[in-house]
Formats: C-alpha cells, structure tokens, sequence
DNA sequence: TACATATGCAATTTATATATTACATTCACT
DNA sequence: AGTGAATGTAATATATAAATTGCATATGTA
C-alpha cells in the first residue's frame, strides 16, 4: 500500500512523532504506515489526511504507479 | 464511520453478497461497514471503491453531516 | 400457502493492526 | 569525538477487523 504521507508530512515540517501523537497512534504506526508495510484503518487515514490538510484521494488513492 | 457504500451498492444494482464476493470479504462484512459499525481496512475501501467506480473521497470522506 | 432471495444480527473464532519496549543508525551541531 | 533529535526496525502483547456459522425477518413470486 504506497501512499503520499511521508512526502506530505515532510513539506508539512513535522516529525513522525508530532503527526503520531496528533492523531493519536504511536511514531512505529506512522513509520510503518509511510513505508506501505501496512494496512491502516479508514479511521486513521482520515485522521492523518485532517492532520495534514489533504483529503483520503490525495494521500491514498492510486499512489501506485507501477 | 458513516459512508455512502450502501446508497452507492444499490444505486449500481448489485447485492451485498456480490460487492462482498468481488472484493473478497463475506457479506456480513459489507453489511456491517454499511451500517457504519466498524472501521475497515484501507485496503478493503479502496477494493469496494474501484469495485463501485468510485473514488475513497466519493464513498468515505467526510460523508458525516451531523 | 410455500419457496427463494436479500438482509439484519448475534456468538465465537481467527487474523492482523496497533501498542509497547528496546536498540541501532543517521545527521546536525558543539 | 560526543550529544541529542529523528528515524528504522524487531519481538512480544493487546485490541479489533473480519470470518464463520447460524437463525430471524422481509419481500417477491409461483
């Protein structure tokens, strides 16, 4: 599962950690999540996407361009 | 979660067990992201979207007005 | 009436997302 | 060289998504 937040959080200026602790998981969830190795739920997507000022397209959907 | 699967499911005519079939989860867990009962996997939104011709904005964002 | 299809719903089990803890690496700065 | 901040990563534990099974109800229709 590819995705846009690493590159959006960095031009957003904050840390794995801040952007975890905004939404309310761990920096090892955001980690993870930012290197595709997993399967977030709908509930946190939206909650980084809010955080980040993106919507779920923007951040998730057909990130894949292989 | 609130989300416009169901509207969407039968606008396009088809039955909870065949979205479920099509997207490789059993019917009861259509019915219960229907419902707005749990919190499904981005993996599992992306499936019914592309599986729906919708995008996850169209089906999960911010479909809540309360 | 009877039968089939679609859906709601509940109990239990299984798979996996996420937490927790811990240690390593990289990089900027002094 | 040393220190601290940010990140990568791995092992184990816990919470919960999803499967499985089963039964109830509604609706259409022969």
């Amino acid at each position: 599962m590819r995705n846009n937040v690493k590159i959006t959080r960095i031009k957003a200026a904050i840390t794995q950690e801040q952007l975890a602790k905004r939404v309310g998981v761990t920096r090892q969830t955001i980690g993870l999540i930012e290197k595709g190795e997993y399967n977030p739920s709908l509930q946190l997507c939206v909650a980084i996407a809010k955080e980040l000022n993106k919507t779920l397209d923007e951040l998730f959907w057909e990130v894949d361009t292989e």
